[in-house]
DNA sequence: ACAAATGTGTCTAAATGTTGGACATCATGC
DNA sequence: GCATGATGTCCAACATTTAGACACATTTGT
């Protein structure tokens, strides 16, 4: 319990589901299992889980990580709110990369660190939880286009679909 | 030459260093290269490359990847606009995705793919050079934590700071 | 080196956006 | 069913944004 975060763990090896399920019960409220992703998106519109763990492989056999990167991108367009670890017994440094590119909030390798994977959900957790202040936002973007056009407040301006003055009013 | 981009080259190896010439001559107008990341940073100021190459490992016998990660840290800090790519001959997963999120715009290993590399380094110059209007950015962060506030406008306001109402107008 | 082009800092006045406050109206839970 | 909190709507004060104008740098092309 602890925390009243939940966890959603997708593995078609039951005995990942079962190590998981005692690694993770203590620090979190719920844990919830699939043994197939197909019903992940009805699920995670049920349970609504704090971090989604999600393997890569389903198909035996298959271990290029294609069906895991489909569910990823499916999961995480339908909830884009809610972070996805990815956990892979076949160490893959391309797979890892186009994973995190495709909006993973982590990638474990299997096999895991206890300590390692409660760490990096909960790190997931906290990151998506964040929330920044519009105005926040704002300043940081103007700031990085304005890096882009070397100081020049004009062009800046007209990419940020801005006029100039209100662009020199924003940096005082 | 062909798109005035620019590179620089950042290796201890230097077969690695003519091996890159020659794969990026030709696609790009200028080729920087360096055998040690220790001038990287006044480099960068004077060169302004599109895009930095760096690899991950320079003290021999050091393979960890802590050297490469402190540089990509050092030169993300120092110029966040500049892409840096990540490359490595001791592909492994934790690395990577470390370096993802401290800022690398990808990650490769050796031996690499010219093609692979070349496209590698284009997207992430084209990605880093992309300007999205001030509109959108607000936009998109408005949605984002109205989903997180499943709704709750009141909420919602509160924590992008802005007055309810102001958030009533933005949605229409 | 000059002229042309472009960017800067500053100012207006009008348009537009933001704010707290107020109010009736819905949901919600207890 | 009553209390709490959210919604949709309005208002009038206040603030920001805008296009336009202008003198003055700074950069660019030749």
């Amino acid at each position: 319990m602890v925390n009243g975060k939940s966890v959603l763990v997708i593995d078609d090896n039951p005995a990942i589901l079962t190590a998981a399920k005692i690694c993770l019960s203590g620090v979190f409220e719920r844990i919830v299992t699939l043994s197939s992703p197909e019903k992940a998106l009805v699920t995670i519109a049920q349970e609504h889980p704090s971090v989604v763990l999600l393997d890569m492989n389903f198909s035996l056999g298959v271990n290029s990580g294609q069906e895991g990167m489909m569910w990823l991108t499916a999961i995480h367009r339908r909830f884009p709110d809610t972070p996805i670890v990815l956990i892979t017994a076949y160490a893959d440094v391309r797979l890892a990369v186009r994973a995190l590119k495709n909006g993973a909030a982590d990638f474990v390798t299997k096999p895991w660190d206890n300590d390692e994977l409660i760490r990096v959900l909960k790190d997931a957790i906290d990151k998506a939880g964040e929330v920044i202040p519009l105005e926040q936002v704002e300043s940081e973007h103007v700031r990085k286009v304005l890096n882009k056009c070397e100081g020049n407040m004009k062009r800046a301006a007209d990419l940020l679909g801005i006029s100039r003055q209100t662009l020199y009013n924003k940096i005082r």
